[in-house]
DNA sequence: AATTTAATTTAAATTATATTTCAATTTTAT
DNA sequence: ATAAAATTGAAATATAATTTAAATTAAATT
């Protein structure tokens, strides 16, 4: 996490607006994983004239410059996290909805293997997992 | 794969239209992963009044009676599978979208052991790798 | 086998998420 | 300051999925 992401928009040669450096600054500062429409909403609570548009034309002019990852734990909505962070997987919460971000190092080298020996370089993958608390006696 | 789709949904007790039974025979012979579009052109060549809306209606019954999973590969399109197989994950070539199916008991194994670990008890996971085809020298 | 009842179907309308258009505005370079 | 180019907001459009309601079909009952 050395630059924030506003610096690295501009290492990128990204114009910066007022929009997206709310925006940027949002993601930068937020430990959840928001959508749209909650990134539209804290939005314009800093920029009440910034519409919805420029929230979904900026998350993803910020994802195809790998500013932020996309997320998608299968309700149809889209999350954003900022992509400059230790790589990690998340555990989703069944009930509550709770994301949990963990990193597990064999499980990666394991991947790599995996992909390997069906013959393939890996890119990228996408970890999720899905559970119930465990209820302590 | 001890009973088919057909037998399952009987067991379930749903009623077997013919438009069901004949989207649960695709899905039974299929080796690939395709999506509502794709088995609705699939559907029609074998009866031809089936709608689009009784697809989708389907898959998703199927899907919350167990008898389908639904894949998401980030293409904005939800994928179908038979659910009554080995557990598998997915390695997806990013350069020609061809899926290859794989399993690793170590990497079940330790998904589990993590959530565990969490506090969590495992009820399903998501994983996908995505790779590029190594050429060989 | 005919009738009844309840679920399912089609086609169209609707919803939800995301993208695009275009005139107006803002940013960057000059 | 000015000009050129990119970005913006609002509305329209696109895409995936769901729902509505009248008509149909399947299953249960007679």
């Amino acid at each position: 996490m050395s630059e924030t992401i506003l610096e690295r928009c501009e290492i990128k040669g990204l114009r910066m607006t007022n929009q997206r450096k709310v925006i940027a600054e949002i993601i930068e500062n937020t430990f959840d994983h928001p959508d749209v429409e909650e990134l539209y909403n804290r939005a314009s609570a800093i920029d009440e004239s910034i519409s919805i548009a420029t929230v979904y034309r900026t998350v993803k002019l910020f994802e195809e410059s790998g500013i932020l990852d996309k997320l998608e734990f299968g309700d149809g909505r889209a999350r954003y996290e900022n992509a400059d962070r230790e790589h990690h997987d998340h555990l989703i919460d069944i009930n509550s909805g709770k994301v949990i971000e963990f990193v597990d190092n064999e499980i990666e080298k394991l991947q790599e293997l995996i992909a390997l020996r069906l013959g393939y370089e890996l890119r990228g993958h996408k970890l999720e997992l899905y559970g119930v608390p465990i209820k302590k006696a």
